[in-house]
DNA sequence: TCCATATTTCAAGTATTATCGAAATAACGC
DNA sequence: GCGTTATTTCGATAATACTTGAAATATGGA
């Protein structure tokens, strides 16, 4: 993922209204959440819900898959994944990474030893 | 962390310019690195980069030193751990989580035995 | 003290985003 | 087909955010 669709992506959670429609979402499960079911939850005018799930598909977090009248949204994992993926991608050059973070600091492809990362220091 | 602040946190890495400094500050470890410096591997106005380091600042997601006539500035890793894991808390159900999201899917304070999660389907 | 350097604050213009009533679309059951 | 329900699109308004030149502040060195 390049920086401007992760921008993208983190701008679309950058809202309280739309972060809590995606938490919902994320805590639902794959089978979604159908949009009036998320109006009543959340207390939103439909126009606005519509607004806001309408950005989040758009940018790829969320899908929405119809099912007669209703149409239900999910959260989009894949996305999430590689958004959380970008944000800890080579991070903290191997120093006092926390918990959450530390869980994805070096992915097997870009894994390096000491030796090479030291090497490469203060460089660039 | 609730909602607005992880909101919050969210906007501020919703700006490539922003996203860009933060993941910067990322890999560039504790130890920070001063403004003047970010200006010139982003080619970013002082102007423009003191707004977006104020911003971050502001939200917790980066912290300012002075040393001498410069600012050294770092990621927060706390902060950043803090929102990684508000993301996925609770996430997807114990349903196909990804690499990611599946490692910080359900944390030790909050774990439930898949009967528990059983008996909890469909209700609220 | 005076100058140079590092960074921030101010101010003003421009651009983007959010909200929501009302109207439009779409799908179901009768 | 017709009424009903679910959801989206439109349009207008309001609010917020971004950029940057210029001025201000702060630090260190001569």
């Amino acid at each position: 993922m390049e920086i401007k669709a992760a921008s993208t992506n983190l701008a679309a959670l950058g809202h309280a209204t739309r972060l809590a429609i995606f938490r919902l979402l994320v805590q639902a499960g794959p089978e979604g959440v159908n949009a009036g079911l998320i109006c009543d939850k959340l207390k939103l005018a439909p126009a606005t819900l519509s607004f806001h799930l309408a950005h989040l598909s758009r940018v790829g977090l969320i899908r929405g898959r119809q099912d007669g009248r209703f149409i239900f949204y999910a959260a989009d994992y894949a996305a999430m994944d590689a958004l959380l993926a970008f944000l800890t991608d080579n991070c903290c050059q191997g120093a006092q990474c926390l918990p959450k973070t530390a869980a994805t600091a070096a992915p097997p492809k870009r894994r390096r030893t000491a030796a090479a990362r030291q090497s490469r220091q203060r460089s660039e």
